[in-house]
DNA sequence: GATTTACTTGACTAAATGGTCTAGTATGAG
DNA sequence: CTCATACTAGACCATTTAGTCAAGTAAATC
């Protein structure tokens, strides 16, 4: 059957990256197939366009990056503040890695690349809007477990998990504008004041 | 001295309007020119390149939308809480009638073009930053008064103001990404959660 | 080892893009 | 009226861009 090949795997990751560092529109496909040593050819024997290889980018980031980190943060193991905790504080560390690498704050390409395209592309925001539909469920989740436990008032758990999201996205696209990881710094308390609970400090540990 | 031009002018409203509908990546010189009937030469009269324009694009954005709607909405005249309600319902109905016309939910150019230009365009990422500030000022102010009131507990103004610009934005953001106006509807009790008082029902003679 | 099939290569095209430049035109000041 | 000045016009250029294609290459199957 022919031989085998990885480069759809090496766009995705490659396409996933810069596109976050930057924006969709600026990476053209030439930078996509010189930053994955790719040629041309092969770029359009695997995808037929830019939008196509983005919506397998974006697949390729949930199932690289934010699954594997999500089950970790939210596992059921903890106690449900604590899984908000982990979560901000695992957030607030990958970001700082990456200013410390790079000099700049990225944010979430979900929330960036998701509003950039969302009038050119619909078929990747609808995409984006999946994703963020996952991240809403382990959120829903910890909240209807934070009631069960009775650490916080029996409001609606899906429309304080909505509140929370948006909340977080926020502070990570002003974090990205603003190229300070502030914003994130206060989500702990912010989110607190959102639920109506209190935080726990992150335990140092625990983060991915 | 010469004759008197509005090239300028121009220019700034229909990069505007261009970029937040679109993205500023996706604008090209070529249309702006096109859009605002202005030639590439009068175009490069005014202005060398496309960043210099944003940033005055972004004054113009303030002065003659941002300003005029904070300033109605956020007027002293009301007590505090019916102006967040004020200017929550002023928001979606801008963002319907706008939806109307346009099938298509543009939320606020500051958040989805300030990302996408942070990492390209650090100054005009500044510009958005301080526009973002001033905002912000309003519901500080308003938060203070509302602390001053009695209607809302003591909790560090500037602090939750903060938070409730983050959560509106995020919202907005949401809302352009899922072409959906729902993340919108939700902000009233969403924010009231988040400052820890209930935002009274819009009057609809007050929107502007 | 031959052959088929899956993939790669990179030169090529046409269109779009940012930017320049020179020749012009309207207008305010004297 | 006239002239300096502030602006406009739009042809032009060098690059960059998305996308094509025909020829080549590696590997799985027989």
């Amino acid at each position: 059957m022919g031989r085998a090949s990885d480069t759809p795997k090496k766009l995705q990751a490659d396409l996933c990256e810069l596109m976050w560092q930057q924006s969709y529109g600026w990476v053209t496909i030439d930078a996509i197939c010189k930053h994955a040593s790719v040629k041309k050819g092969s770029f359009y024997y695997a995808y037929p366009d830019k939008a196509a290889l983005a919506l397998e980018a974006f697949e390729y980031f949930w199932r690289a990056h934010s699954r594997p980190w999500m089950d970790g943060a939210f596992s059921p193991s903890s106690d449900p503040l604590t899984r908000l905790s982990n979560w901000l504080a695992g957030g607030l560390e990958k970001t700082l890695e990456c200013k410390e690498l790079h000099g700049k704050i990225y944010g979430c390409p979900l929330y960036s690349v998701g509003t950039e395209i969302s009038t050119l592309e619909p078929v990747v925001a609808e995409k984006v809007t999946e994703l963020l539909r996952r991240y809403r469920r382990y959120l829903a989740s910890t909240l209807r477990d934070a009631v069960a436990d009775g650490l916080i008032k029996p409001d609606d758990p899906d429309e304080v998990a909505r509140d929370v999201l948006t909340l977080v996205e926020g502070a990570l696209t002003q974090a990205r504008i603003s190229n300070s990881a502030d914003p994130l710094r206060r989500l702990p308390s912010s989110v607190g004041r959102l639920i109506g609970a209190t935080i726990p400090e992150a335990s140092k540990t625990l983060t991915l």
